[in-house]
DNA sequence: GTCACCGAGATTTTT
DNA sequence: TCTCGGTGAC
């Protein structure tokens, strides 16, 4: 048991055998932190005896928590399962249903999803009889968002001079007043957001102290991942849980700081050496994922950035290659390149597709690079995006399971009252909600008693549908989670109607449901799992995100993620694509200090998420908003040290036709090292490219279409040859004869009718 | 109350 | 390009 240690260098040892105490791990990027992480819980169980059912450990992510169980139940076995782990969300929404009723919360409450808290302010925004086009839900939401991981209550924010005078200076000043009807709309419908899951726990562990003591006393050590995105309300639940036995352990790394945007705090970790004044900071600064080039570039990167704590991440690992940098004329063609190089390195190294990953900033970026991967029937896997949770169909199944739990819960009343149709539009929704608050009244009240308040029409039909949720919530105290679920399912008339739609859409909707059901039947033969109500259920599933649908059956493919869903992962092949100025760094970025640092953070994530090759590219063109835009080179390609990159000889030749280089892209052209054997010299011919050429994709080009070529001029397709690894075509150009090009690397606009 | 059509805005990232 | 909310006809 004790071998494994024998693996570890010595600021990992010590960051293992240092139990006792508070404890912070400043963790270079793949210098191993969760390695010592899953050891230090192993050793605390197997060495120290500590029951597992006292350690809590706080990661980000379902999926690091998922990783860090599975790699610890390797080691310790079943005893991995009663660690109190998971995602700081998860783990204080399980507390929060244990004990939400100390502040006044049911405690099978509602958790809101995104989609639920922006419809429930576009609500109050409108009640207000204000004018939405300055009231963006967007604005709103930041707003109330921030407040909430400062620890700012709503009462607190309307006596807030700055907050109330920020927004006053922006003709908003409703704000604080509106985060005040909110708040009280979520308690009364017994829903919490994202946030509350942070925001009440505190609270209840605030105003309850003996609550907090309980916690206290059972949670002996405490450890908690990527420490450096914790928000300032995450902070104080943390201290407040380590109080009595400060044994503490964070892991983080400062410059792998990307969630500002979401109120995480860098200065938590500053905050931490204050708070504790016997810290223990142990620093792992040897990297073991990357090559030396990669990490020397990550480092000469990351320089640029002001704030940071000092640290030198080193590797003994090879040299390796050199990063490769691709150029494209546009976004077609960058997919197309990229796409190619997976191709050629995976026959040249036999390495499999899960190998390579595909890094991008905005999902948008995705549409282009997949076509290119399916035309070279490249398996691919894409990784977040819209959720299975977020569809329609889904939702409302959930909305149906939700408000049979919970029928004081708004947003789903008004999803389903008239879900499917029977006759109750908008304006009676309204005065029902209306009426629950002006008299103070819980909606479920009003609901069942709704005559006086509606029109005589509609009260049929309302009484018919009070009667269906009283019969549904007699069902979920008899049946399991799955056969309730069903149940409601199919009485409430949605699996009828959607079977009833014979569209290729509702087919698959209709297979999605289905597949919910199965998720839940899965969920209640689960032999592990303790509680097995839908409330549980519902619970879980408010928490998951599209990265946690992983039951492929083939895991060989190439994945596909923004670079934010990457953090914390690793492959040997990384391609960073669309390195350009206003995608990245994102324009949204680029205005302050602090966000560009943020900006550049990032991208000293994606680099270090390679281990042997790291390809970067770039488009001069690309669609936005369904526009063709020009784009420069990003800004951030200057920021690596030049001896690790090259120009890959990849790049296409239309680059010397296209549009004058940007200076980012003359200064890396002349500025790089130029290790690949230059072009072959274009012979002159007098054929002229128009100023806007712009290359077709050439993916289904046919024998018998009419081609430009910026070098060669006017030609037809003569033949195709799509036999080998490259297609090629056989072209008959009208000034110089017929040549056969690669249409991975030719340059073709496909000339109309 | 429902449906079909139109126009606007979005694309920064996640629990 | 796609999705969502608003509007007007029935």
């Amino acid at each position: 048991m004790t071998n494994y240690l024998d693996t570890l260098n010595e600021p990992q040892r010590e960051g293992v055998l240092t139990t006792e105490g508070p404890v912070m791990l400043i963790a270079g990027a793949g210098s191993g932190k969760t390695r010592v992480l899953t050891f230090r819980i192993a050793y605390l169980i197997q060495e120290k005896n500590v029951d597992p059912f006292s350690i809590m450990a706080l990661t980000f992510t379902n999926k690091a928590a998922k990783e860090m169980r599975d790699r610890i139940e390797k080691v310790v076995g079943s005893d991995a399962r009663s660690l109190m782990m998971g995602t700081f969300h998860s783990v204080f929404s399980r507390i929060l249903r244990a004990e939400a009723h100390h502040i006044g919360y049911p405690n099978n409450f509602t958790i809101y999803d995104t989609d639920d808290v922006k419809q429930l302010l576009r609500t109050i925004i409108k009640e207000k009889g204000l004018d939405d086009a300055v009231y963006k839900v967007n604005t709103v939401l930041g707003r109330i968002s921030s407040a909430k991981n400062k620890l700012i209550s709503a009462d607190e924010y309307l006596r807030n001079g700055e907050l109330m005078g920020d927004d006053a200076a922006n003709m908003r000043p409703e704000i604080g007043a509106i985060y005040k009807i909110y708040t009280n709309r979520l308690y009364k419908s017994g829903a919490m957001d994202f946030d509350d899951l942070l925001f009440n726990t505190d609270k209840l562990f605030k105003e309850h102290l003996d609550v907090l003591n309980k916690y206290q006393q059972r949670i002996q050590y405490l450890m908690v991942d990527e420490f450096q995105d914790t928000n300032l309300c995450q902070y104080y639940i943390i201290r407040k849980l380590a109080a009595v036995r400060e044994n503490v352990c964070v892991v983080g790394d400062d410059a792998q700081s990307i969630y500002a945007f979401r109120g995480a705090d860098i200065t938590n970790i500053l905050n931490f050496e204050r708070d504790y004044a016997d810290l223990k900071v142990i620093k792992l600064e040897q990297n073991y994922r990357s090559t030396s080039n990669i990490v020397q570039a990550a480092n000469s990167v990351i320089k640029r950035n002001r704030a940071q704590l000092p640290k030198n991440v080193w590797t003994a690992n090879e040299e390796g290659k050199l990063i490769e940098l691709i150029k494209a004329v546009s976004d077609n063609e960058e997919g197309r390149l990229v796409a190619t190089s997976i191709f050629q390195e995976r026959m040249q190294h036999q390495m499999k597709y899960s190998d390579f990953a595909i890094l991008y900033r905005t999902n948008s970026q995705s549409r282009a690079l997949e076509e290119s991967l399916r035309r070279m029937n490249i398996p691919y896997r894409m990784v977040g995006g819209l959720s299975f949770y977020q569809r329609k169909e889904i939702k409302d199944i959930l909305a149906y399971l939700r408000f049979t739990m919970n029928q004081q819960d708004e947003a789903s009343f008004r999803r389903i009252i008239n879900l499917p149709k029977r006759g109750i539009g908008d304006a009676t929704v309204d005065k029902i909600v209306v009426a629950a608050n002006d008299h103070g009244a819980p909606l479920w009240d009003i609901v069942q008693n709704v005559t006086p308040f509606v029109g005589g029409r509609v009260a049929g039909p309302i009484d018919d549908f009070v009667t269906m949720i009283k019969r549904f919530s007699i069902e979920i105290e008899r049946k399991d989670a799955y056969d309730a679920a069903f149940e409601i399912a199919k009485s409430s008339g949605l699996l009828r109607e959607l079977y009833e739609d014979k569209t290729v859409e509702g087919l698959s909707r209709y297979e999605n449901v289905q597949e919910l059901l199965n998720a839940i039947k899965e969920f209640t033969d689960d032999p592990e799992r303790q509680d097995k109500s839908l409330g549980a259920f519902l619970q879980e599933v408010s928490l998951l995100t599209g990265q946690d649908e992983e039951k492929d059956k083939d895991p060989d493919k190439v994945t596909l993620m923004t670079i934010h869903m990457a953090k914390g992962l690793e492959f040997k092949y990384v391609y960073m694509v669309g390195m350009e100025e206003d995608l990245f760094p994102s324009q949204m970025m680029i205005n302050s200090r602090a966000d560009l640092e943020e900006e550049r953070r990032l991208f000293y994530v994606a680099i270090t998420r390679a281990e042997k090759r790291l390809f970067l590219s770039y488009a001069l063109s690309r669609y936005r908003f369904g526009r063709l835009k020009n784009s420069e080179p990003s800004r951030f390609l200057d920021d690596i040290d030049s001896s690790f990159i090259k120009v890959s000889s990849k790049f296409s030749s239309a680059i010397e036709s296209s549009p004058p280089p940007s200076q980012y892209a003359k200064k890396l052209v002349s500025g790089i090292k130029k290790t690949v054997t230059s072009a072959p010299p274009i012979r002159p011919v007098t054929y002229k490219p128009p100023a806007d050429f712009i290359p077709s994709d050439t993916g289904a080009l046919q024998v018998g279409m009419r081609v430009e070529h910026p070098k060669f001029g006017f030609g037809t397709v003569l033949q195709m040859d799509t036999s080998g690894a490259d297609r090629k075509a056989k072209i008959g150009f009208k000034d110089i004869g017929e040549k056969t090009l690669l249409l991975s690397f030719a340059k073709l606009r496909i000339v109309e009718n």
